[in-house]
DNA sequence: TATGATGTTTGATCATCATAGAATTTTGAA
DNA sequence: TTCAAAATTCTATGATGATCAAACATCATA
């Protein structure tokens, strides 16, 4: 935990690495809850999966430049890059339902 | 070749597997070339991976709801889930540039 | 009914990924 | 300095995934 993080640089976020991360649900719903209750503290999440696994998935999240980590004595604050995808790629986010109404899973459709 | 082929229901198409089916760079370029040319017969798509494999992007694609395969003869035609799509989810394609300008691949951000 | 054209399916291989437990790093406080 | 808290990294494993070559299936037509 020495060096700095790898965040990339807003034109060098890949739309094939961003899709990715967001194709898994829980990496969605990390992004979901940056975006609704601002930047956390990564031991507020809760999930049922392992902490490692936890660190994987926000691994997966920094690298792809979908959130940043910032190092605050022993915690870890991580936020949500919504600029830098909005300049990227606009409606993106709307789209994918990490900012947007979007109440329940199944929203009606069909 | 028998049975018919399984397109899943508007409904049931799956935020998760759409964006694992955009997140390669190839099956995304399907997706715009239906976009762009219309409904197009597997043949006339040319990329430098073998027939197989191409024929597994397309089943991705059409099983995760992005696009339809209708047999016609011995050619089966493939096209856009275009309303499907924008009904579940709504401005993804153009979020993902799958309809849209998007002129080059690097789009100036930063 | 052969034959060719169009795709798919099968089988195999190598890479990537999600997951978890254990060890490790870092920091803050007793 | 010792210890606890926070989170990552390491190591391993089982599951997917991308890829290709070869075999197969379907249809149209000579």
């Amino acid at each position: 935990m020495r060096g700095e993080l790898f965040h990339p640089d807003r034109g060098d976020i890949s739309l094939d690495k961003v899709l990715h991360a967001l194709s898994d649900p829980i990496r969605r719903d990390v992004a979901r809850t940056m975006h609704r209750d601002g930047p956390r503290v990564c031991g507020q999440l809760s999930y049922p999966i392992a902490k490692s696994t936890l660190s994987h998935h926000l691994k997966v999240l920094r690298e792809s430049g979908l959130m940043t980590t910032e190092v605050r004595g022993t915690t870890r604050v991580i936020s949500l890059r919504r600029d830098d995808l909005e300049a990227r790629f606009p409606g993106l986010l709307d789209a994918v339902q990490v900012t947007a109404p979007a109440p329940e899973e199944a929203s009606r459709a069909s």
